[in-house]
Order: C-alpha cells, then sequence, then structure tokens
DNA sequence: AGGGTGACGATCA
DNA sequence: ATGATCGCCACCC
C-alpha cells in the first residue's frame, strides 16, 4: 500500500505537480516547463513527464513540450493531437499555436 | 552507494 | 531545422 499523500518533499512536490496539471482548462494547454516553474522547480521539466506518465486521471493530453511541441512519440502523439483538436485547440504545422492556447498560471503566490 | 534513464529545456554548431 | 551537450529532479535497479 503506498499510500503517498506527501511526507517527503518529492511527494510535496507531486502533489503540487498534480494540482497544477489538473487546472489547466478544457481548450486550454500548459507545458511541462511553465509547471515545473509554476511548482517552484528551477528546471523540472523531466520531473512533470514523469509524474505525467506515472499517473491516472489527469488532461495529459494538454501538457505539451516547449513551444507548443507535442513530445510524445507513435501513436500515442496522434492521439494526443486528436484530443486536443476535439476540444478546439488548433495547430500550427506540428505545434499548437500557443499564441491562442496557452494557458497562463497564476503568479507563485509571493508566500 | 552509484549510475542509468526519461512524455524536458536552453544553447550552440 | 537537426543533432549534440549539459543541467535538473526523482525513480529504478
Amino acid at each position: 500500500m503506498t499510500a503517498r499523500v506527501g511526507k517527503s518533499a518529492a511527494d510535496r512536490t507531486r502533489q503540487k505537480i498534480l494540482a497544477l496539471i489538473r487546472s489547466v482548462p478544457h481548450g486550454k494547454v500548459a507545458t511541462y516547463g511553465s509547471i515545473a516553474r509554476a511548482a517552484g522547480l528551477r528546471s523540472g521539466a523531466r520531473l512533470v513527464a514523469r509524474t505525467l506518465h506515472t499517473s491516472i486521471g489527469l488532461p495529459w493530453h494538454r501538457i505539451l513540450g516547449a513551444g507548443g511541441e507535442i513530445k510524445l512519440r507513435g501513436d500515442h502523439s496522434i492521439e494526443q493531437r486528436l484530443r486536443l483538436e476535439s476540444e478546439r485547440v488548433t495547430f500550427r504545422g506540428r505545434r499548437v499555436d500557443m499564441k491562442r492556447h496557452e494557458h497562463k498560471f497564476a503568479k507563485r503566490s509571493p508566500r
């Protein structure tokens, strides 16, 4: 029973990342990097990706690489694109039109 | 304890 | 635009 709810710093970071991912609204997208920064990580994009990959029930298709690029490979990238297009997210070549769809996170609470 | 590994990102040739 | 490199963070042997 790995009932992890946030003991270690790593777990708290994970919870924070999960909350941010869940906060991206329908029709909008965010990047691994922006989420990492919103979570207070200097450069934890890879961690965001890992979290996304090891969790379920998240709007995973709304998370993209820098510049709005889909970073998945093969069929998965196709599914992601279809899911995005089904919520009216538009593309410019093979990247999402970030100009129109990038979700801005509120600045980190000036604690 | 140490080293390898990502759904990454920025930078440089 | 493409490929190599280095930095980052947590996880998995």
